[in-house]
DNA sequence: AGCACGCCGACT
DNA sequence: GTCGGCGTGCTC
C-alpha cells in the first residue's frame, strides 16, 4: 500500500513561472475522499496547504501531485498557500494514515488532520500572523529554549524523586527469563510481534528498557505506548531514569492528551524533525510522525484505552503491529493478562510468546481467597470474614484496599411503599445518589445531569425514600463506623475531579497516613502501594452476566490487576473476593493465578460460538430522538447489506438482528445497533467498503446519526 | 462536519 | 415588521 501515496507525482521540471499542477488534498471533512486543487508553486506530497473549501478556508495535506487535472477545470479552485515551514509528512506516515482510513472507514483527512497539533492546522494561525509570528517560528524558539534546559526527560526524572516509584527504577540483574526475552527481541530480524507475558512483578518494564537501550545505542528510535500516562508515573520515571545514559534530554518526547497545545506542538515538531528518538505516549502517539521506528512497545496491551471510542475508532495496539510491519522492526506487546486476540495469535505462532515466569521481585504472588456470600449474613455488604481480615491487616500495621467499581453513595434511591426508583429524565438509567459536602443529590452517570433529591415519592407521595445498594461513598461511610480510629481515603472519579488532586490523594496513601483506601478502577492501575497487605473486592459479580462476550475477559484482567496491588513489597499480600458465584471459572482461575487456563476455556467458548478471535466484527450504531427512527435506519441498512451479499455471493458474512442498546436512551437520544460478523476479515471489509458509501444518502432521515466501528471492543 | 440559504413562529 | 428556529444542500 505504500506506493499508493504520491504515486504519479513529484514534478521536477519546468520553469517556476510556468509551474502548474494539480494536487489531491486530504481535508478534515467526513465526505468525499480527496479534493483537487490547482497549484502554481512547488508542492509535494506530505505538505500542508491552505485551501478554499465551500465558504470556508481550511488547512489540508497534499497526498499527490499530478500534471493533468482529473476533473473539469471550472470545478477546480487554486490553492491559496503552500506551507513549507515544516518537513513534509513522510510517505510512510501517509501510508499508515491511508491504511487506517481504509480499515476504519473514514476519509483520509479525518485520520491525517487530527494527528497534527491544532495550531499547525488552523488557517488563522497562518493568515492572521506575519511570518515571524507564525506557529512554527514560535515553536522553534520554544524548542531551542527547551533543549538548553533539560526538557521532557528532565521533567520526568524530577517528578520521579517520589519514593513510591523507586522500586521500578533500580537496575538489577536480569532473571533467566528476562535475559532470554531481551535476547529474542535483539535477535529479531526485521518485523516480529512479541507477546511478553508475565505476572505483575515479573519485570516486563526491565525487558522493554533493555530492548530499548540496545536499539537506542545503535542510533535507533523507540515508540513506547502506555494506557494512560498519568496513571503510570512509575513507567515514565523508570524510562526517564534508565534512558539518561543513552539519550539526551531533548531526544525524548511525550505525547498524550494531557499536554497543552503548545507542549504537544513542541513534541510533535521535535519528533517530525528527527530530534526526538524516544516517544512515550498514549494511544494517540501511534500517529507520532517519527522518521524512523526501530522498536515499538505496547505496555498493558489488553487495556481498553488503546481503543479510541469516538471519531476515528482505531486500536492503537493493532496499528502498532501494522506500523512495526511497515518499518520492519519488532513490536513488544506486554501484559499479565493479554487480550484473547493476542493470546490466540501467540498460540498459533503468528506472535512470538515470551514468558516471564519467575518473579523478578523475590516476593510471592498474593494469596487469593473467595468468600461465598450466598449463605452469609452481610452487614452493609461486608462479610464477617472480610471485616475480620481487615482488622488483622490493620493491626499488623498494613494498609487495606477495598475495591468497589461503583461510585457515588448508592446506585439508586427507591420508594419503600410503591417501589418507584429514581430515573434520569434524559436517559434510560437510574440516577445515582451522591453525597457532596453532606448533601445528597441525584446524578446521572450517563449524561451528567444532577438534580435534587425529591422530598417524597412522585408516584405515591410516600416520604420513605431509601438508598438501595452501595457505592464507594456509602462504603467509606460504613467502614468509618466499623473502624472509627482508622483513616479512610476514597479515590474515585468524584474525589479526584479537580486537576492534580488524584496525585495528591495517591501521595497521601504512599506517605502511609491512610489506613484504608476505598476505590474504583482508578486505584487498580499502575500504582505501587508499598504497604498494602490486603485487597478486598466487592460486588464484581455483575460482569458475569453481561451481554458482552468480552465481560469475563475484562473482569479477569481487572481482578488480576487489583490483586497485584497487594503485598508487592512485604510478600504477604492477601486478596479476598466476595462473590455469590465462587464456582465461576473467572474466580477459580484467579485463585490459582492461572491466566493460561482461563484463556484456554475462554478461547474454547469463543471458538464454539464463532466469536472473535475466530471471527471479525463491525458494529453499526444509530441514534435519533425516537427509537424507531434509529431502528428503521438500521433495518434498511441491514436489508441493503443483505442484498449486496446475495448479489456478490458472499456467504461468510452474518448480519445480526437490529437491537436497541442496553441503555437505550442517553441525553435524549435513542440508540440501536447492528452487529456484522464474518469469518473472513477480507469479506467483511469488502462489504463495508461497497455498502457504507451509499448508505447516508439513501436512508438518512433528519436528526439521525450513525457510525461504524471496526473491531468493536464493547458490544 | 460546517456554513449558507430559505421559509415559518414570537418578540423589541 | 425582523430575529432566529433548524431543514436541506453543497463543498475540489
Amino acid at each position: 500500500m505504500e506506493g499508493e501515496i504520491g504515486a504519479d507525482s513529484l514534478p521536477t521540471t519546468g520553469a517556476e513561472n510556468q509551474y502548474l499542477f494539480w494536487a489531491k488534498v486530504a481535508l478534515d471533512v467526513p465526505i468525499g475522499d480527496l479534493f483537487e486543487y490547482e497549484v502554481r508553486v512547488r508542492c509535494e506530497p506530505g505538505q500542508r496547504v491552505i485551501v478554499p473549501f465551500g465558504q470556508r478556508t481550511l488547512i489540508g495535506v497534499v497526498v499527490s501531485v499530478h500534471d493533468e487535472p482529473s476533473m473539469a477545470s471550472d470545478q477546480v479552485r487554486p490553492v491559496m498557500e503552500v506551507l513549507d515551514d515544516l518537513p513534509v509528512l513522510s510517505t510512510r506516515w501517509l501510508a499508515m494514515a491511508s491504511f487506517a482510513a481504509r480499515y476504519y472507514h473514514r476519509t483520509l483527512g479525518e485520520v491525517i488532520l487530527p494527528a497534527i497539533p491544532v495550531t499547525l492546522r488552523k488557517p488563522a494561525s497562518y493568515l492572521d500572523n506575519p511570518p515571524e509570528k507564525r506557529p512554527v517560528a514560535r515553536l522553534r524558539k520554544r524548542l531551542a529554549k527547551l533543549s538548553k534546559q533539560s526538557s521532557v526527560l528532565g521533567t520526568i526524572v524530577a517528578e520521579s524523586t517520589d519514593t513510591s516509584v523507586s522500586n521500578a527504577i533500580v537496575e538489577r540483574e536480569l532473571t533467566h527469563d528476562q535475559r532470554q526475552a531481551v535476547e529474542a527481541i535483539d535477535a529479531a530480524n526485521g518485523f516480529q510481534t512479541f507477546l511478553l507475558f508475565g505476572v505483575t512483578g515479573a519485570g516486563k518494564t526491565e525487558v522493554y528498557l533493555q530492548a530499548a537501550i540496545h536499539v537506542l545505542r545503535r542510533g535507533g528510535s523507540v515508540l513506547f505506548l502506555v494506557p494512560e500516562i498519568n496513571l503510570t508515573p512509575q513507567f515514565a520515571a523508570a524510562l526517564g531514569q534508565r534512558l539518561q545514559d543513552v539519550v539526551d534530554a531533548h531526544e525524548v518526547a511525550l505525547m498524550h492528551s494531557g499536554l497543552s497545545d503548545g507542549q504537544r506542538s513542541a513534541s510533535w515538531l521535535a519528533i517530525l524533525e528527527g530530534q526526538a528518538r524516544v516517544v512515550l505516549g498514549t494511544r494517540l502517539a501511534i500517529f507520532a510522525p517519527l522518521p524512523r521506528v526501530d522498536l515499538i512497545v505496547v505496555d498493558e496491551e489488553h487495556d481498553a484505552s488503546y481503543k479510541q471510542q469516538e471519531g476515528l475508532r482505531y486500536s492503537a495496539r493493532d496499528l502498532a503491529v501494522w506500523r512495526a510491519h511497515q518499518h520492519r522492526c519488532p513490536v513488544i506487546l506486554g501484559s499479565a493478562t493479554p487480550s484473547l486476540e493476542s493470546w490466540w495469535h501467540a498460540q498459533r505462532g503468528r506472535y512470538h510468546r515470551l514468558n516471564l515466569t519467575e518473579r523478578a521481585l523475590t516476593v510471592p504472588l498474593p494469596s487469593v481467597r473467595l468468600v461465598d456470600t450466598r449463605r452469609l449474613q452481610l452487614e452493609q455488604g461486608i462479610s464477617p470474614q472480610v471485616s475480620e481480615a481487615m482488622r488483622e491487616t490493620l493491626e499488623g500495621g498494613q494498609q487495606v484496599l477495598v475495591y468497589l467499581n461503583r461510585r457515588g453513595y448508592a446506585p439508586v434511591l427507591h420508594c419503600q411503599s410503591c417501589g418507584w426508583l429514581t430515573q434520569c429524565q434524559h436517559c434510560s438509567v437510574f440516577t445515582v445518589l451522591h453525597k457532596a459536602a453532606g448533601k445528597m443529590r441525584l446524578h446521572c452517570h450517563h449524561c451528567g445531569v444532577q438534580r435534587q433529591v425529591p422530598r417524597a415519592c412522585p408516584e405515591c407521595g410516600d416520604q420513605d425514600l431509601q438508598p438501595m445498594g452501595r457505592g464507594t461513598q456509602r462504603l467509606e461511610e460504613f467502614l468509618q463506623t466499623l473502624f472509627p480510629d482508622r483513616t479512610i481515603l476514597r479515590i474515585d472519579a468524584d474525589s479526584t475531579r479537580t486537576k492534580g488532586s488524584a496525585q495528591k490523594l495517591f501521595d497521601h496513601v504512599h506517605s502511609g497516613k491512610v489506613d484504608i483506601l476505598v476505590g474504583t478502577q482508578m486505584v487498580s492501575k499502575g500504582h505501587d502501594f508499598r504497604n498494602l497487605g490486603l485487597v478486598v473486592v466487592l460486588n464484581s459479580d455483575a460482569a458475569l452476566f453481561s451481554q458482552d462476550f468480552r465481560a469475563p475477559e475484562r473482569l479477569f484482567a481487572q481482578l488480576v490487576q487489583v490483586s497485584g496491588r497487594a503485598g508487592r513489597h512485604t510478600g504477604e499480600g492477601k486478596v479476598i473476593v466476595q462473590t455469590d458465584y465462587p464456582e465461576q471459572s473467572v474466580y477459580q482461575a484467579l485463585i490459582r493465578h492461572d491466566y493460561e487456563g482461563f484463556a484456554r476455556s475462554q478461547i474454547a467458548e469463543r471458538e464454539q460460538a464463532g466469536l472473535p478471535p475466530f471471527s471479525f466484527q463491525a458494529l453499526m450504531t444509530a441514534q435519533a430522538k425516537e427509537l424507531p427512527v434509529a431502528v428503521s435506519f438500521l433495518e434498511q441498512a441491514r436489508e441493503s447489506a443483505q442484498t449486496w451479499l446475495a448479489s456478490s455471493e458472499v456467504d461468510c458474512v452474518m448480519l445480526y438482528d437490529v437491537v436497541p442498546l442496553r441503555v437505550v436512551r442517553v441525553a435524549g437520544q435513542c440508540r440501536a445497533q447492528l452487529l456484522i460478523e464474518s469469518s473472513s476479515r477480507v469479506m467483511l471489509q469488502r462489504l463495508l467498503s461497497e455498502w457504507l458509501p451509499e448508505l447516508g444518502s439513501r436512508f438518512g432521515a433528519a436528526g439521525l446519526r450513525w457510525q461504524i466501528e471496526v473491531d468493536p471492543l464493547e458490544i
